[in-house]
DNA sequence: CCGGAAAAATTGTCTTTGCAACCAGTATAG
DNA sequence: CTATACTGGTTGCAAAGACAATTTTTCCGG
């Protein structure tokens, strides 16, 4: 109990601190860009794209605002809907997820997944997914 | 994967925040507080405290001067080395922490223990035990 | 059509945290 | 013994994120 509470706790900023050195991205800027990445015209709506990574409407209003100043995603106000943003990200963005994204997989690997021996993937797998709804 | 790094973002944020309204501590409040409890005299160097819930020294400093302040955790200077403190866990603190322990035990498993239908949990909690290390 | 309620996003403010700089005290080489 | 290196801890500073308040736009009942 005591250590899942502490894996619970050190294990996101184990994480962060190995992505933003190697990639400087941090977990959820590559979370974010990764939503952004498969959804459709790569542009979600600010609120849709909060709710999918879980973070507070205003943490991403921040989120976009780093990002985009780093040219990785663009805002455009939404024409249906002028109260709207959508987060779009740029060929720049997509580029550098690219270049992420193994970063990311082998530190999940380093930090949790290579430590789970002998479990069932595939229903740890079912489990997360039911946990992150 | 996405559920995966999902969950690591999340998971502290919503135990966090159940834990704040339910009991005023937070996560790594608990975690210190109840490694403490544990530790001979209620006592352990902050060093030696910050490593134990995988914490930053100056967060742990700072951190104990919070707790301190509510009268949980004493701060005292050793004996041995003058450089070196002691944080003490108060009776207050460890009444505290039998309060809020039914909290945090519930918390992990409504978002977390609950979820994992058909895993071998001894073996993830070897695993957990692992990785924490 | 109008006035108020609801929704989307941003901004102000506060808390928590990490890194780096900085004491103070201890240990060690010579 | 003294100068130097090292250690334990705290503080200054900056970043990230949450909540509450605000602004702008849309929706709805009458």
């Amino acid at each position: 109990m005591r250590a899942l509470s502490r894996v619970i706790y050190a294990l996101p900023r184990a994480i962060d601190t190995d992505m933003m050195r190697e990639q400087r991205l941090s977990l959820i800027e590559y979370l974010a860009m990764a939503n952004l990445s498969e959804a459709p015209d790569r542009k979600l709506r600010m609120s849709d794209l909060a709710a999918a990574v879980e973070m507070s409407l205003s943490g991403m209003t921040r989120l976009v605002t780093r990002l985009e100043s780093q040219g990785l995603i663009q805002r455009v106000k939404s024409s249906r809907d002028a109260r709207g943003s959508n987060a779009i990200l740029t060929d720049e963005g997509f580029a550098r997820l690219e270049a992420a994204w193994p970063s990311n997989l082998a530190a999940l690997r380093r930090h949790f997944l290579d430590h789970l021996t002998g479990l069932d993937l595939q229903r740890l797998a079912a489990a997360l997914r039911d946990i992150a709804t």
